[in-house]
DNA sequence: GATGGCATCACCAGTTCTGGGGATAGCGGG
DNA sequence: CCCGCTATCCCCAGAACTGGTGATGCCATC
């Protein structure tokens, strides 16, 4: 919340719905402190036209046709390091809310947001914060969470367990696992109930689970510089 | 999904200064839909006393003399699972911020935030959100923009099929998943048949293996320094 | 030498998945 | 206007998994 008084925030718009693309547009130009500096119907003209433009912010929806908004971001952001883009859209899944994080959006709001908190969002987002649907920011504080659980447990696993557990992860029904371990489809049956037993589970896909969860390359946040 | 009473928000308060502690209960206290159910000074007292009294809401200190407050969410969250945590605190620095969500924390916002934004925030993360003040949340948002791309595969799925195949990976039965999406058994089978052709694979193990080990950004921390 | 963990095997009942076959409806492009 | 994609729903049958109950032999440790 800085300059906001004396010069509006210049905001670029790439939906493809032309719609929503002008209701937006007349949102933000009919808002005082906000100018709309220009609109794209795809991903292809918005890489071409909002560099030469320089918005402060860009509002990228995300299901474009052709190349989509996260590819979009990922693409304009390298050309744009100061612009923040602010993700909008009716998807709600963590898949897509992370590789739009990671493609260098810094907000992300789902369409059916209120016209005065996309107005605050934009504000937010170019006074440095990140402003994001109170679902949304819930599943990424969720991501930071359940780390701390597995390790004593699979570390209880017995030598063919683990094996067994191997196998599981990759698909393999038990008869194949019998084959591949030259054990019988029974043995192979009591491994794993041992295992699930172990790791508390009810289920192949939840071992896998966690058993993945911790062989995982893990994403360091080096406070770095 | 939760709490019983419409009524009010039941919160505890966690925070060595008297001062401020009373301060916060009283607005807690004065303000309609909200009750401050416990006060405690110290880490210690909270982790005897909380589980006890079972509040929807619990304001955490940081800074506590002897136990801090990221231990005191870390020991209490298991006992009270369904209790949202919301850290309070003058430190803005990611080690902390990482240290606190990971302990199980939902908010985090900076002791500075005005008392109408703080009653705005148990609100929030009692209705499933997790509030932070804005530069927090810019920062966090950043230990998403290292990480790495997209899957191509993935992309070809449909929004409701990615949905799906989260609530899989998550191990959940098909009338489980039908339940929560809140449609009939018989799509959601389908659904996952479509994911199965898209991503060439025969079972629920195989598809969930693909997705964890394509994209999914994970945070994880050595016991900290 | 008893106890307990590990690995191997077997049978059985019930549940859940998987893979076919449909169907309807909406939305978009050609 | 038809075709393809998405999303929703239904039925069926066979395969696969889950969770009990066993059992045997080996090898440690106490």
């Amino acid at each position: 919340m800085t300059k906001t008084k004396s010069m509006s925030i210049a905001v670029s718009i790439v939906e493809d719905d032309p719609q929503v693309r002008s209701s937006l547009a007349k949102l933000i130009d009919s808002s005082p402190g906000y100018r709309c500096v220009s609109r794209h119907g795809s991903a292809e003209d918005a890489l071409l036209e909002i560099p030469k433009v320089k918005p402060e912010v860009v509002l990228m929806d995300i299901n474009l046709p052709g190349l989509n908004g996260v590819e979009c971001v990922r693409r304009l952001k390298p050309q744009l390091p100061g612009a923040q883009m602010i993700m909008l859209t009716v998807y709600q899944n963590t898949e897509h809310i992370f590789n739009a994080l990671a493609a260098g959006a810094t907000g992300y709001m789902l369409k059916q947001t209120p016209p005065a908190e996309l107005l605050l969002a934009i504000k937010e987002v170019h006074g440095g914060g990140s402003p994001m649907s109170s679902h949304i920011a819930r599943k990424i504080v969720q991501s930071f969470q359940h780390t701390a659980t597995a390790s004593a447990e699979a570390e209880s696993l017995s030598p063919r367990e683990a094996e067994v557990l191997e196998l599981l992860a990759k698909g393999f029904l038990y008869k194949e696992i019998a084959e591949q371990m030259k054990v019988s489809y029974a043995t192979v049956h009591t491994h794993i109930r041992h295992i699930y037993e172990k790791l508390h589970v009810r289920s192949r896909t939840e071992a896998v689970a966690k058993h993945l969860g911790q062989n995982r390359p893990r994403h360091e946040f080096a406070p770095a510089a």
